[in-house]
DNA sequence: CGTGCGGCCTCACGTCGCGTGAGGGTCAAG
DNA sequence: CTTGACCCTCACGCGACGTGAGGCCGCACG
């Protein structure tokens, strides 16, 4: 009467019916499943139409995100209200860890293209009135490519205000000891200067694995960039020049050649 | 002089400070992400400051969700921005498709738990006013553990007010085409009774999958329970009783025996 | 000096839901 | 009789490890 004549349909038949692919119900045959109704006498699969309502079922069920196996259990008597229930509270969490990504992975896109975090007032309070914002996007610009500046990102994503705070008042003493021991007439090389070389080299580290041949880099910039230049001459005349000269020492020290010292 | 006077870390300890297990590091050096600096002279894996500096890397982005596999070739060099970009537009994406999973869920949720996923103003509109709301309940009551109202649930969950809308038509439509034919003096067994008890199959099994024993289960209903037989009496005196000979005799050509017929 | 116990090593299989061949039979049309 | 489209059964691959199995290593205790 409802006119389906015939056993069945073949594999590729139901799976057109169904919108899934071949293997994709053999899959389902393998683990019991949906097992077709019979074969045709050659071993063809033959899906009645009972078979077909049941793959329906779980189709439903697998947009809504339910394993196989739970699936299986639900359509041989399980309790569906139940598997939903869970179903929805897995959902939720997993939605929650999601989003906790996004949030963390929004957090270093920010970091990495805008460099820090916070806003212009709040670096102007933290770093204080020496400090121009125009620096940071400048680093970006110049040194954006290279792996120090992702790690820059990446430690800069973790940090909020009052960890910027701490890292500021740790660079502003390192200075305040630089000067101090320079007026006092340490020696580059003295065991004393090797000591504030690496307490620098330390600092520095706090942003990016700084080795002796990039410290010897960046104080060849302070020598050569003015903004750098006076900034640490407010604090002392000669301190640029004093500093590169205790960092190279130490440089030595450690093997490294300041003369042929490269970044990396 | 930073007293790490060894050689390095063994796998449980270096896993122990990075809080992973020990399978994950082995992993990790399988797949080549992060390799131990050396072995010791038994062949223990020994991880270095720099190994351990790399293994904290690959936690964060690990953290972030990207897979190792990028994470490998962004630490060595590869642009973390469009990474994290990329990321952030999978994970998106990703919470999208959970949404909507979760949506489909609480449908399923609610219709199993309401019958209906209608309110009682668009019932009393799509059904007509002899329908009484309540009896959702009491058939959620009564058949709430059968595998039929799971899947009579499980279609609910998929209809809107026009698809109900579309039903109601149909089963007022077959019930109007009984009564007549019940008037124009049809004998049940007689072909075009037996179409009409197929026809109220079909119309059955728009809600789920129904036998002919099961249908005869349910004609005992519309003449067991008074308000089923209202229903029926009040487009035909006896059309109750008159329908349940039909589904009968059109069970008994169909191989079941309405005497003995049980659900299921 | 042996003995135990905990940590390390290297395979190697299991997970979940199929994708993707390999190697070979089956079916209807030309 | 051939061709091409279908079907069959293995069996490996993915991703990020978990979980043993079987055996070596190192240190403490008797």
């Amino acid at each position: 009467m409802t006119a389906t004549d015939d056993a069945g349909l073949t594999v590729g038949e139901a799976a057109g019916s169904l919108r899934v692919t071949v293997r994709t119900l053999h899959h389902w045959h393998e683990i019991g499943l949906v097992a077709p109704g019979g074969r045709s006498a050659s071993g063809y699969r033959l899906y009645g139409a009972a078979d077909l309502a049941r793959a329906q079922r779980v189709q439903l069920y697998r947009e809504l995100g339910l394993p196989l196996e739970e699936i299986g259990a639900l359509l041989d008597g399980g309790d569906a209200s139940a598997s939903l229930i869970e179903q929805r509270d897995r959902l939720l969490t997993r939605i929650d860890e999601l989003r906790a990504m996004v949030n963390g992975v929004e957090r270093m896109i920010d970091a990495g293209s805008r460099g820090l975090l916070l806003t212009a007032r709040q670096q102007a309070e933290i770093f204080g009135p020496g400090w121009d914002p125009a620096w940071v996007d400048e680093a970006r610009e110049r040194y954006g490519d290279s792996a120090q500046w992702s790690e820059y990102a990446e430690r800069a994503a973790g940090r909020d205000a009052s960890d910027w705070q701490g890292i500021a008042e740790t660079m502003r003493s390192l200075d305040a000891d630089l000067a101090s021991a320079m007026r006092e007439g340490v020696e580059p090389g003295s065991d004393a200067a090797n000591a504030l070389a690496e307490r620098h080299r330390d600092t520095i580290s706090t942003h990016f694995a700084c080795s002796h041949a990039m410290q010897v880099c960046l104080a060849r910039t302070y020598v050569d960039d003015p903004r750098f230049t006076a900034h640490y001459e407010a604090f002392a005349p000669g301190l640029a020049a004093w500093l590169q000269r205790v960092i190279d020492a130490n440089a030595r020290a450690h093997g490294v050649d300041p003369a042929t010292a490269v970044w990396e």
